[in-house]
RNA sequence: AGGCACGUAGCUCAGGGGUUUAGAGCACCGCCUUGACAUGGCGGGGGUCGGCGGUUCAAUUCCGCCCGUGCCUACCA
């Protein structure tokens, strides 16, 4: 046995250089390494969200991640093999935002290719130019230069939080071999008919110039106005007045509708209007899906205003008539040659002309000014515009990044097709088992909302190619029912460099050649794949069957919608299977008023200032407190709770392995008590564990040591372990040995308990003598905490159950029953008793009977006296009498 | 408008397959330097467990309704 000399330890636990010290040995030992020869079934599979690398850190990271960690932590102590790897999302457009900000570019595909260019973060001054405009190599060039310094800050992080990341496993999602993954994956999608390209209305930000999938669109409520417009009805005196928030979209109306049944209007159903200010014939038509209650009753059908004008112009095969152009300014057109038609082609192009060119805000105010005037009617009953506009407030939809209203205008894009895999999808959901359980509602309802099929291209640069080319025609036209697909042998490719089979570069462009798709896949399409990214599927056939499916999905609820539905999607799409058994979902932090964290606001709480000032397994701490989905104000008490509990078992510990008595067979009473208790802790957070309830481990364990060991056993088996320092002898020092025995297990078991939560003191103290204990010199990794067993049976297997259940809360209640009288005397706990009365019932005296040497030894009593009193409760005391001794003088310590 | 979650001490939160005086930490009050720890210890005050009904011998816990908060989905004429 090793015990330990308390003046050897720093007075204070030291944190910043210890974490730095086990993170390092931790790296060098590889404790954290994944073994590949172990078989699946011992082995546990995190599929580890990869960051957004350049999204600002903030506190809720800690936070997530830390819960992941902790599940890790237990699952490698109770002897799994661990796969955690780490991933770097570093594609897409956040990225591409952030490099141009810092460096002040933008990317430009027609700029030619600059070797050597280097980027540097743009001054003020520079700011205030123009952006250089770089090519689109370049570009990407400078996208790879700033992320690499972002993942490293990230990295800093992970590292002091102690993340037990096999960092040999890690990826970022722009690397060839994710992007090999990626456009394998769309080979395989292609292959199996799940993806197709179409030319047709499409969300696009007008701001990014780029398509957007539903999962990326959020409504806003703003601010908007009814207005009522008067159209006229071809050949007939009659006219009717449609409402609209939309007027600027007037000039590519292409019909109009209202209620089969609405009374007002079915006489007009199967005639043509004429609209105001352009003189347009369009059909009217009945649908159910106009409700006769919204507005007035009867709408103008535009190309585009929303979803349903894009069913109707379906449905009923209207004209498609786009007046918006990629950038949302409105784009040249000609009334007088079709799709637009008017009756009066002059007038018509003279009203438009008033608003070619101009954006939608700029537009909507002229069409307006312009409804109000009485010469623009088509009916020559006055100004078209009916009233003044009718202020209301209505939710839009925009990309969740964008500051404009989407729009919706016919471009060509790449789609995987969901909505006929709904049922399927759902199916897969149920198969996963969801922490906490209602989450699976927030996948099912999205799943079951799912109203478009996952537009897959975006029109941006950083990102992963969609690895298609088109052949020309003889025109020179794009034929895009023959894409040309890359081979999975060669790839990654880039289409706008590489060349598909069968062709030579010089044909590139050219009429009878082909022409590379320039656009990127949606960053979703890549990080959806990070279970396979892992698991090298596609490439390593053995290690993706012993890595996939995954065991666990640690993520946020927000992205449910994405990440945890498109992986889901690509694992039923490419294998028919579940891509983890289990979703770990994770609540946010949001500030003390209960508001999301973000920069905009500029209530962003950064970790590493708490960390230094808390200690990173304070930080854990508060982390690993916290029930799973529901987000959770931040609140910096916490992490003094944290760093308090740190403080305490640092010197608990101190004092338990500083007792110099020799370990014996734990045979007293207390101390069988004490285990009986700590066995059924050990079964209970084993058993929380496994149903991932950390949180409520760390809180069983975190009561059971304040209350049960720290205030309570450590203080009543103190005088007895300290027996054989003090020269005990025959029984008294076997007795001694007992208490010392029972003090270095529980203290052995606690450590452990805690250390998926608090892996830096927990390690440290393990280090000081359980270290030898367990493990031969020279074996680092076995030497680690966090390589030793989770506690379980075997800890406690020689030894006896207590001889009454109840010794050890009876002992407490006798030695709580004279600390109180002490503490209504106004005397110090540590003031000798010279004569004690203490009464119970006859039974409680009884238990007392055999553990009242460890209490009365506590509470310092020379002399005592029991007393029988029966109207006491089972288990209470009460003190009849109590003398103590006169206040010692002070003396000095030696 | 639908769905989900939550509403327990001043604050942050546990808990609860019904049963004696409902828990923790912080904050508050009183006391105590005791040989692990003042980054501590002992003790104390503080809650009609959101409201109203129902089931029951018994509900804070189960059921229904309502109110409040948050989130998800829908709502663009």
């Amino acid at each position: 046995m090793r015990s330990i000399d308390p003046k050897s330890l720093s007075k204070h636990f030291e944190a910043v250089d210890v974490e730095q010290r086990w993170d390092r040995t931790w790296q060098e030992s590889g404790v954290y390494h994944y073994d590949a020869d172990r078989t699946r079934n011992e082995t546990f599979v995190v599929d580890t969200p990869p960051p957004t690398a350049s999204g600002s850190l903030h506190i809720g990271h800690v936070f997530s991640y830390t819960q992941a960690d902790v599940v890790v932590r237990y699952k490698r102590m109770t002897g799994m093999n661990i796969f955690y790897p780490m991933g770097w999302d570093d594609n897409g457009l956040p990225t591409e935002r952030r490099v141009q900000n810092y460096f002040h570019i933008r990317c430009d595909p027609n700029t030619p290719y600059q070797e050597g260019m280097t980027f540097e973060q743009a001054s003020s001054k520079v700011r205030k130019k123009p952006a250089t405009l770089v090519s689109r190599p370049n570009f990407i060039e400078a996208c790879y230069d700033l992320i690499k310094e972002d993942e490293s800050e990230f990295s800093v992080l992970w590292h002091r939080m102690g993340l037990a990341v096999d960092w040999r496993q890690e990826y970022q999602t722009i690397d060839e071999h994710c992007r090999r993954t990626a456009q394998r994956s769309f080979r395989d999608l292609f292959d199996k008919d799940h993806v197709y390209t179409s030319d047709a209305p499409t969300m696009w930000d007008v701001d990014f110039q780029c398509a957007v999938a539903q999962a990326e669109v959020e409504d806003r409520e703003v601010p908007g106005a009814f207005h009522k417009i008067e159209f006229a009805v071809e050949g007939e005196d009659t006219s009717f007045v449609i409402a609209t928030t939309r007027p600027e979209l007037l000039a590519g109306c292409v019909g109009v509708t209202a209620h089969p049944e609405d009374e007002r209007f079915k006489s007009l159903f199967g005639k043509r209007a004429i609209t105001p200010l352009f003189n347009a014939p369009v059909p009217i038509f009945p649908s159910e899906m106009a409700d006769p209650e919204k507005g007035t009753g009867i709408l103008m059908v535009c190309t585009f205003g929303d979803q349903t004008d894009v069913q109707w112009w379906r449905e009923e095969g209207l004209a498609l008539r786009q007046i918006i152009g990629l950038q949302g300014r409105f784009i040249p057109v000609d009334f007088a040659e079709a799709p637009f038609e008017s009756l009066d082609v002059a007038k018509a192009n003279a009203a438009y002309a008033e608003i070619e060119g101009k954006n939608i805000k700029q537009a909507q105010k002229r069409i307006v000014e312009m409804l109000g005037e009485a010469e623009h009617s088509a009916t020559g009953n006055g100004p078209p515009l009916q009233e003044e506009p009718e202020q209301i407030s209505h939710a839009v939809k925009f990309f969740e990044k964008g500051d404009r209203p989407l729009e919706l205008l016919p471009t060509r894009q790449w789609f995987c097709r969901l909505l006929d895999k709904k049922a399927e999808m759902i199916a897969k959901g149920e198969q996963i088992t969801w922490h906490p359980p209602y989450m699976f509602a927030r996948y099912r309802d999205w799943t079951e909302n799912l109203s478009l099929d996952w537009c897959l291209s975006r029109q941006r640069y950083f990102g992963v190619p969609i690895p298609v080319w088109y052949p020309l025609t003889a025109d020179g036209e794009p034929d895009y029912d023959k894409p040309l697909v890359a081979k999975a042998e060669d790839m990654p490719v880039d289409p706008t460099t590489d060349v598909p089979d069968g062709y030579e570069e010089v044909q590139r462009g050219q009429p009878g050649g082909f022409t590379g798709d320039s656009d990127i896949f949606d960053t979703w399409f890549t990080s959806s794949m990070t279970p396979q990214i892992s698991s090298h599927w596609g490439e390593n056939d053995d290690r993706h069957a012993n890595l996939f499916p995954a065991d666990m999905r640690p993520q946020a609820h927000d992205i449910i919608r994405t990440w945890a539905f498109y992986t889901i999607a690509k694992a039923m799409l490419h294998e028919d299977k579940v891509p983890w058994h289990n979703a770990l979902i994770s609540g946010w932090i949001l500030d003390p008023d209960r508001k999301k964290m973000s920069k905009s606001k500029g209530n962003v709480t950064t970790p590493l200032p708490l960390i230094e000032k808390y200690t990173a397994d304070a930080a854990r701490y508060w982390a690993a407190s916290a029930r799973l989905g529901s987000d959770t104000a931040f609140d910096e008490n916490i992490f003094k709770i944290g760093k308090r509990l740190v403080t305490k078992l640092f010197n608990a510990s101190k004092f338990v392995l500083a007792q110099q008595g020799q370990v014996q067979p734990i045979t007293q009473e207390l101390d069988l008590a004490f285990v009986a208790k700590l066995k059924t802790l050990v079964e209970d957070s084993t058993k929380n564990y496994d149903a991932y309830q950390y949180a409520h481990a760390l809180q069983d364990t975190e009561s059971f040591f304040w209350t049960h060991f720290t205030d309570t056993y450590l203080e009543l088996a103190k005088v007895r372990a300290r027996a054989f320092e003090d020269g005990a002898t025959g029984d008294e020092a076997a007795a001694s040995g007992s208490a010392v025995a029972s003090l270095r297990l529980g203290l052995s078991v606690l450590l452990r308990l805690f250390a998926p939560v608090l892996p830096y003191i927990t390690e440290e103290v393990w280090s000081w003598a359980y270290a030898d204990e367990f493990a031969p010199e020279g074996d680092a990794i076995a030497r680690s905490i966090h390589a030793t067993s989770w506690p379980s049976g075997s800890d406690f297997a020689e030894i006896a159950a207590p001889a009454d259940a109840a010794s050890f809360d009876t002992a407490v209640a006798a030695l709580a029953a004279i600390n109180r009288a002490k503490a209504d005397a106004e005397v110090s706990m540590g003031r000798d008793v010279e004569q004690l009365r203490l009464a119970a019932s006859v039974e409680t005296l009884r238990i007392l009977g055999g553990i009242s040497k460890d209490v009365l030894g506590a509470a310092r009593v020379a002399a005592h006296e029991f007393e029988t009193k029966d109207s006491l409760e089972a288990g209470t005391f009460e003190v009849v009498n109590i003398v103590f001794a006169p206040k010692p003088e002070k003396h000095k310590k030696d």
